[in-house]
RNA sequence: GGCGGUGUAGCUCAGUCGGUUAGAGCGGCGGCUUCAUAAGCCGUAGGUCGGCAGUUCGAGUCUGCCCACCGCUACCA
């Protein structure tokens, strides 16, 4: 085994259900999970939910419930749907189980003694839906823009976490490290946020329980909890048994953090003064996405246009709707959504072409083979350009992956795809078989082999970001079993591995095509 | 107001250090083919590279200004 990889998605605030942000967060982690436990790395994938603050506990109140009765319904609706779409995460956190609440009042605690933490009264206006308070400049006509709803005056005493201490010394790592925050856009706007004039202050970490009390106590002052963003960010570190689990080290020391624009602020600034409060090493990489526009739209709930994944995984498929939001977004910048572009790209990409040449290249074995792996002769030079351009293919893949241009890895298969069945119509096999011409067998064999051989390979390619689709294919190949031992790229790049006389099967069509009434 | 981003073929976008005829995919059009999911392959489509000016032997690719949209941020109200 080498190397590690530990990635995360944001814990999604149990308020909502899941939609397309969260489930593209999602979709890249788990691809990035897949893709580097095929690399033979120790892996570790952690989401969860966010449970605590005024939210839940105002739901509470207007059900009559606890507020972990909400949260609990509400995370398990999460967790629920992430496995029915097949996410392969390690554990789904929740910021109310037990252990994370240990490791949170230990982590204040130690901050608290080692002089982090202030104690100031502050007044202000407050709005409940972004759970901060504002200052006059924020509102707009004495509402909250983003909740549309009153801002209650609120004198509070509260902790503060000395966190403008550490802003010097965040912007030295962050000018000394290009790659802590990418794309490079954010890192530009988090210099932005962190330059002197822009207002950025300590952090408030606590509310009095006599406002609130859904939250986890402060271990020095009983009469308050542990304000949200707080609480929420270290999960990151509860999720792989901080401070001495016996995988913790490595695999912070591999910490990738996956999220949307939206939360640039808090993983960029409050979490690395945090944890340099804590004396720990910063996270290694700060991975930031767009958004999914709906229709040309932002995704909002009075527009209605919230992408549902269940439903999109029962209309589609979900391998096909996981394929279009690798392949159509460049990670970084936004992107639009709609069921056209969807149905576009799975039948150019999925139904006419790797769908396709699974389909030719196996009814071509059973008719011309006998159904088995062809024992394939001599390669020439055609066969020579498939198995070379099957090796560019997966190194590309790797590279494409490990820097999360997942459109251009995807890109590069399906050039690898277009290769196959340029091959293939190049060979002309079915011609061969027909005319019967002496030698037309070898012929047909060699072909045939290469084409197989070429499935094999993406399908392996493929597996990290349609993990449905790739264990379908290697089984009609005959070799099932073959993610189980896979190391990845180098059994992607390593031609001929597919044993002639291996028995295949042809299958119905993977991708059907989706016509589309006009 | 400041900072940053984006603006390239009908659509979605590539275009590294400036250099000969500006590219890909999808769609459209023409042809070939029939093993395959009416799939595939080949060939095309002639876009003032947002606008103006400048630097240069030469700019989509650098500079300035302007326009449009987006993000962050500031201030005024």
């Amino acid at each position: 085994m080498t190397g590690a990889f530990y990635a995360t998605t944001p814990i999604f605030y149990v308020n909502a259900e899941p939609h397309i942000g969260h489930t593209y967060t999602t979709v890249v982690v788990d691809t990035l999970a897949r893709y580097h436990r095929l690399a033979g790395e120790k892996t570790f994938f952690l989401t969860g939910s966010d449970e605590h603050g005024e939210k839940i506990a105002e739901v509470a109140l207007e059900l009559g419930e606890t507020p972990q009765a909400v949260a609990d319904r509400y995370s398990e609706a999460f967790s629920r749907t992430w496995q029915t779409l097949g996410f392969s995460f390690d554990r789904f956190i929740r910021t109310t189980d037990p252990d994370h609440k240990q490791v949170v009042q230990n982590i204040l605690q130690k901050i608290y003694d080692a002089g982090e933490i202030d104690f100031r009264e502050y007044e202000g206006l407050y709005c409940i839906g972004c759970e901060r308070f504002f200052t006059e400049r924020d509102m707009v006509g004495g509402k909250c823009p983003d909740h549309d709803r009153p801002l209650e005056s609120r004198k509070e005493s509260n902790y503060f976490f000395k966190m403008t201490h550490h802003f010097e010394w965040l912007i030295d790592y962050i000018n000394s490290h290009p790659d802590f925050i990418r794309p490079d856009r954010y890192r530009n706007e988090v210099l932005g946020m962190l330059r002197e004039d822009s207002g950025l202050g300590d952090l408030s970490i606590s509310r009095p329980k006599s406002r609130l009390e859904w939250g986890i106590e402060l271990p020095f002052d009983t009469d308050y909890i542990c304000y949200v963003w707080f609480d929420a960010l270290i999960n990151y570190l509860t999720g792989i048994g901080y401070p001495d689990g016996p995988d913790f080290a490595t695999l912070w020391g591999a910490s990738q953090h996956f999220i949307g624009k939206d939360i640039l602020k808090p993983h960029a600034v409050f979490w690395p003064c945090m944890l340099h409060a804590i004396g720990l090493e910063p996270y290694q990489r700060l991975n930031v996405h767009g958004f999914w526009n709906v229709d040309d739209r932002k995704v909002s709930k009075s527009l209605g246009n919230k992408i549902d994944p269940l439903v999109m995984r029962d209309k589609y498929g979900f391998d096909s709707f996981r394929y279009f939001l690798l392949r159509d977004m460049a990670f970084g910048t936004d992107s639009d959504f709609s069921e056209e572009a969807l149905v576009t790209r799975i039948n150019a990409d999925l139904a006419n072409n790797l769908g396709n040449l699974v389909s030719r290249t196996l009814n071509m074995t059973g008719r011309f083979c006998g159904g088995n792996v062809p024992e394939p002769g001599q390669p020439g030079a055609q066969e020579q350009a498939v198995a070379d351009a099957a090796a560019t293919a997966a190194g590309q893949v790797d590279a494409h992956l490990r820097s999360c241009e997942f459109h251009r890895a995807l890109e590069v298969i399906q050039g690898l795809v277009d290769t196959v069945n340029r091959y293939l119509e190049a060979r002309a096999p079915w011609k061969l078989a027909k005319q019967k011409a002496a030698g037309w067998q070898a012929h047909v064999n060699t072909t045939l082999y290469t084409s197989c051989e070429a499935l094999r390979v993406l399908s392996l390619l493929v597996a990290p970001f349609m993990p449905e689709t790739a264990p379908k294919i290697l089984e009609r190949l005959g070799i099932p079993d073959a993610l189980a031992t896979t190391r990845l790229p180098d059994d992607a790049a390593t031609w001929g591995s597919l044993a002639p006389g291996t028995p295949t099967s042809k299958g119905a069509p993977l991708f059907p095509r989706i016509e589309v009434e006009s």
